[in-house]
DNA sequence: TATGAATGAGCATTCATTCAT
DNA sequence: AATGAATGAATGCTCATTCAT
């Protein structure tokens, strides 16, 4: 391992406990001596892998901000019937939140506009193309005749979504569901309702 | 209006301005002098009317802590068929969440716990209550016959809050649906799904 | 009672229970709110008879500045023989330290010179006064050689009126022995020592 | 010198100033910016070494709480007469008092219960059991017949100590008496009076 | 590369004081 | 004569950040 490289891996060890912190206890209440000692270093060594610890909060959001939407790209490319990708969306979303949650408590919880401007931008806009992926879907669905053809897409999208990324506050990985179990069940209550 | 009286007024006008500030910028991101500036005050006066910034919050939590479960305790007695109830329960929570928007930002947003452990426990345990009702209707609703009785009760409660809550992200008072329209479409969503 | 005789009974009240809060526990920290209260007054009603805390302290302290020295002025034109003066004069400065506990714990206890140099200088006048007054009784008694010649006047001066000062921090006006007692035993300490 | 002997040299520089501070203005009217500044620091830094303002000042007393009383039992088992006793502890009190002056300082003058009750009680404690010392030194004495058998034991201690005590308000280091000639001068006053 | 040390701006809070009523 | 209300200066403390070593 080249130099560049070891400096490199240590920077990424900075960020990942970064993010659980930051996604734990939150941005304004993680001090930069928290995340050092956690990594077992004093505070000021941070700072010749970061600039700053809101720079060090945009390493975390810009690294990983785009998983979400890659995985949806591809469910969208599949060749299942929308139906199904709708169901496949749903399961991703659970397991990209279930592998990434601290970073997505990031993105949900803190008021990063308040914080970083242009950082609250970009996750905006990353999660405004998101959730166009989504009324892609839903129309497309509807279009082929599978969905309700006087549901709102919009809202459809904002209803399937928000149930999703609910499970942020309450999924636990060590509890009795998987990602995958939940996401079937959330995905049942979607296409069928709940109606006897 | 007596001399109490308008104190207490005022008290309320500052709890009010705080509420909204905590909702929109993040209870430390809001200053006392912002609450204060806010209301044509200096911060040292707020503490006339305040003990601390901490107990401004709590009295902001306390005031209003139980709408949410008051509302839907009295939707649970009324004389209406269960699935029914289950639409009178988001319309609702949409309701309340429009009129206590920054309220329950706070109760969701914020990290409680970190701020004031004792309030984070009043809010939990309101929260946990606000869900068992949840979970006795639809437990009813299933006994009933109403529903499909596979469901699992405490996940189907889960996902039509976590539903609910999350128009807390993004619903505007001023856009073109009301709170009573999302309930409407979110209901016939979690009723029939929107499978064609 | 004429309305200015009113109104400095009532200012008399005031510096009254200052000095008792100042002296119980101590200038710094006792608010104008907490004599106020002691009162039934608000504080910023106390403005209409003091002009600040400082002048309250002031007040509190030229009323009663020379007491001590005025006693200790009369027993020295008394008709006495000099060891009957030393032994009242400790009797008198025990009384007068009971009367006014409050009042010579400000003297001997607050840092005068850091809340009001004037004040401080007027105090360090009258103790220096008080202190000749006591050297000129010593010396006196020496003259009639009713001491030992030997004696350090000034030196001697400070043993007696520190051993006097010091009741401050313990003697208990409800406990088993007067001013008086006390007196009459430091007096025997002072003039014939302990040894058998 | 190691890292953590520079850091503890540090640390005493900035007790040993605080507690000159503390002892020649008091505690309230020293600013931590004062003690910073006297060490050519920002007062921010200070807290690189020390928690809080209480706790620089729990650090000065228990540092050196106990100098008294361990000078005094030391003295107690001495292979001396009593009455040499006595006299020796007078001169101990005196030597103590001038070499931490600022600390008795705070002992005495400062309101310890209402900046820091346990603060408080701990010097109490002490404070009791350097009063106790002496009263045992005296029932010694007086046990062996070297002083009246009429004295009111605890009453002499107070005496003694009392008179010992008020030099801090006016000892000079730099004046023309040593603490140890002070000493037997007070001692002279006490074990034989002051009587021709 | 990492650390110990120091900084300084920022913030909650206190309290003597003022003043219109 | 007194009050409720407000002020603003002061102060302890936190923490991201810098920098010499």
């Amino acid at each position: 391992m080249t130099v560049t490289e070891k400096r490199l891996a240590k920077r990424r060890r900075i960020t990942e406990e970064a993010a659980r912190l930051f996604g734990e206890r939150g941005y304004q209440a993680t001090r930069m001596a928290d995340v050092a000692a956690a990594l077992g270093m004093q505070a000021g060594s941070l700072y010749y892998y970061v600039d700053s610890k809101e720079a060090l909060l945009a390493a975390i959001v810009e690294e990983r901000v785009s998983v979400a939407v890659d995985m949806l790209t591809e469910i969208l490319v599949e060749d299942l019937d929308p139906v199904a990708k709708i169901r496949r969306g749903i399961e991703g979303h659970l397991v990209v939140f279930d592998e990434h949650a601290d970073l997505y408590r990031i993105f949900l919880s803190e008021r990063l506009d308040a914080i970083a401007p242009e950082l609250a931008e970009t996750v905006d806009r990353l999660g405004r193309r998101y959730e166009d992926l989504w009324v892609d879907l839903v129309n497309e669905a509807i279009a082929a005749g599978a969905l309700r053809p006087d549901l709102d897409p919009w809202l459809t999208m904002k209803a399937i979504v928000g149930m999703c990324n609910s499970t942020l506050c309450w999924f636990d990985p060590a509890g009795r569901l998987t990602p995958e179990e939940v996401a079937d069940r959330f995905a049942d209550v979607v296409l069928a309702g709940i109606r006897a």
